[in-house]
DNA sequence: CACCACCGATTACATCCGTAAACAATTTGC
DNA sequence: GCAAATTGTTTACGGATGTAATCGGTGGTG
């Protein structure tokens, strides 16, 4: 249960997602990954390595001429805490609470319902 | 369905959960309200109705020498679209997919869990 | 060997955010 | 009526963030 030292921001955890996907990678690789999803230049990915890499959340391996990159913090923890702090500020800490806002929005898919519905089951079985 | 125009931030957040839950205050009452759970000077609160005011999260209406502040943004679509943006970066947009990582940390307590069948229910019976 | 291309490091810069002090207008107690 | 208190408005300021340009070292190429 490894903790998580510094906040990462949103555009941050756009390259943790692409490290936590596949890894080691050069910042070409990053930059090739996020271009689907990002209109970044190049040097705005080597920014953003760069402070993922002084708040720790990322570390780099020399590979001849560049660097490859690795997640050194765990998706885990970092959908833990981002999750229950919003949780938290939004739901007063209830799951069920959310579920309720999500249900009565109208945001639940036939398959979510599905799911969730096979999840209580297989909780029930312990 | 009224779309939610600027950004609210987290301090600002907190003015508004204080708003939402009562209405019309004046900067006093807002500031005693807030001061169980923040350490904030009465500057600060000041600022956060100001910069609420331009955002038009929220209204003033005089009362004497001082204003009354009431919620302009609907909690409802205030949540639903904090909660969505997260939903989508941290679950894929997925909610069983939320549900089901903080069932694997174990995170559900029992009354989750007890109102998550009952929803479960209730949403079949329609 | 001189120069260029490549790649990481440093610097930049506007905006937002948290936090608050200073200022200004107005009302009220003495 | 004037000083003190109240309450809103303006200004401040450091740090985080999004976004990027520029600098600097080094290995490859003619």
């Amino acid at each position: 249960m490894s903790k998580q030292t510094k906040q990462i921001s949103i555009a941050e955890s756009k390259v943790m997602e692409t490290l936590w996907d596949r890894h080691p990678l050069s910042a070409d690789d990053i930059m090739a990954d996020l271009a689907k999803a990002q209109d970044w230049s190049m040097a705005t990915v080597k920014t953003l390595l760069n402070r993922l890499l002084s708040k720790e959340a990322i570390s780099a391996e020399k590979d001849g001429r560049r660097y490859l990159y690795s997640p050194v913090l765990d998706r885990a923890d970092y959908v833990n805490t981002e999750g229950q702090s919003m949780l938290d500020r939004l739901f007063d800490g209830r799951v069920a609470s959310l579920l309720s806002h999500f249900s009565k929005h109208e945001k639940l898919s036939p398959e979510d319902i599905r799911d969730i519905k096979k999840m209580i089951q297989d909780m029930d079985k312990n």
